[in-house]
RNA sequence: GGAGAGAUGGCCGAGCGGUUGAAGGCGCAGCACUGGAAAUGCUGUAUACAGGUAACUGUAUCGAGGGUUCGAAUCCCUCUCUCUCCGCCA
């Protein structure tokens, strides 16, 4: 959530801003304000009532003595009702607006409208020169690694399973990300996949993409999407967290479940997009002032994973146009694909600024006061992709199968799979 | 799932219709004492919103929501959560 303070202050700083990411946001600004404006009004007008009222009532002593203001409060009180649902009406309204405001973009976001003006910052790694190289279901499947068709009989399209040396390939870097946050200092959080909907309002997924996620019936329960939502949300208990306890690095290994409302006809087949998939996660909460070199670390933490798996990838800026909701500044880091012949997404890093922290009043204390914290958070890495992007870059060119990794052998206890 | 008990500030805990935003203790911070520390003493120590350059002022908040009352942490209703016992169960 923006601070509505500074859209007061400076409504035209956060016209431009918001205008980088659509324009449709700058007519809402002057909406908010107006509404705003008419909030404080009545709240001023209400808060001299109750203090009349307050008054009134604190210099009666006696039952008897009450008969004498009981008619002049009961009429106070009725003005009071009045404002104060005008004032929750008008609150609502607000929230209407401001709830689905994304952050503003850093200063240092580049201007565009969708992917095609996204910035590369650097690339690493050769990319394999391979014949014809195949698709990672082509190889996995042959091998009797990876199914698709059994397991869309259990559970629906776009759900696969790892069946054996796949499986634990699966096992192995799960274990191998978990081990490099650990070595980087990071806190392993085992969390609940369900979570409740108040936090997915605080991260942000909620109420304006309730479509992208599974709700459980009946409840105010859902399926975790990525687990960013229950390590941001964490510490968002209303205590303050200690200055001297910040950074706060948290790492997760969950499931992450979408409902991919919208991708129809997108990524189909293999592991690129499915609706349940595994994530190790990395987030940082931190003071305001050290969140942009935050971000660097937590990028940096991102890509030293898949340069110890020797995959070759690229960092992206993201422009404003293509950056999440709740991001002010976005890199994503993307992964070669042989058979696709590009780059794809595997890792997402986040700098939401102080924009979750608002929503799920995280704060921190400093000086006898609470400030709001920074929150960020980035894949290291999501699991499914980096299996695929592993059989695709480490295919053979002569015959069936893919080398493991170096980093994974000890694990595997194998160093090819043909 | 059945029965009972409970939910008060960072923590423990008093209060059971008015002077209580909330006693007392612990913790924490500052100051004094000390060569330094411990112990001790003193002082301070919730959050949000609104107004004000500020000191400060007003309002709201004692699990959440609603009600009774001139007035609610205190009384009533609903919900949520926690604990204990029983049942069931990885």
């Amino acid at each position: 959530m923006l601070d509505l303070k500074l859209i007061r202050q400076n409504p035209e700083a956060v016209k431009v801003a918001l205008g980088k990411r659509k324009l449709e946001y700058i007519k809402a600004i002057d909406e908010l304000i107006i509404i705003d404006e008419k909030k404080r009004i009545i709240q001023q007008k209400a808060d001299e009532l109750k203090s009349e009222r307050n008054n009134l009532s604190k210099s009666i002593k006696s039952k008897d003595e009450a008969i004498n203001i009981q008619a002049q409060v009961k009429s106070i009180n009725a003005q009071i009702q009045v404002l104060d649902q005008e004032q929750i009406t008008l609150n609502e309204a607000l929230e209407a607006i401001i709830l689905y405001m994304p952050n503003l973009p850093s200063a240092d976001t580049p201007d565009g409208k969708d992917e095609r003006e996204n910035q590369e910052i650097h690339s690493w790694g050769n990319k394999p020169i391979l014949n014809s190289p195949k698709p990672h279901w082509e190889i996995a499947e042959a091998l009797g690694i990876l199914d698709f068709e059994n397991t869309t009989r259990l559970s629906g399209s776009r759900f696969g399973s790892f069946i054996g040396q796949g499986a634990k390939l699966q096992r192995a870097l799960i274990q191998f990300m978990l081990e490099e946050a650990a070595n980087a200092n990071y806190l392993e959080l085992s969390p609940p996949a369900i979570i409740q909907g108040q936090i997915l309002r605080g991260t942000g997924q909620l109420p304006k993409f309730a479509e992208d996620l599974y709700h459980l019936e009946n409840t105010d329960q859902y399926l975790i999407p990525t687990a960013e939502v229950p390590l941001t949300g964490f510490y968002a208990n209303g205590q303050a967290l200690k200055e001297a306890d910040l950074p706060k690095k948290l790492c997760a290994y969950t499931p992450c479940f979408r409902s991919e409302a919208g991708a129809a006809g997108r990524d189909t087949r293999g592991l690129i997009r499915q609706h349940q998939f595994d994530k190790i996660e990395l987030v940082h909460i931190c003071k305001p002032e050290d969140s942009f070199s935050e971000h660097e670390k937590l990028v940096r933490q991102a890509e030293n994973i898949l340069e110890k798996l020797e995959l070759p990838y690229r960092r992206i800026l993201l422009c404003a146009g293509d950056m999440g909701f709740s991001a002010s500044k976005c890199y994503d880091l993307e992964v070669w694909f042989p058979s696709q012949n590009q780059y794809r997404e595997i890792s997402s890093c986040s700098n939401c600024t102080d924009f979750q922290a608002r929503r799920l009043n995280l704060k921190f204390k400093r000086d006898q006061k609470n400030e709001l914290v920074h929150t960020l958070n980035g894949s290291g890495l999501a699991v499914g992709r980096t299996w695929a992007a592993i059989v695709e870059n480490y295919q053979l060119d002569n015959k069936l199968g893919f080398k493991i990794p170096k980093v994974l052998q000890d694990y595997m206890k194998i160093s090819e799979l043909s």
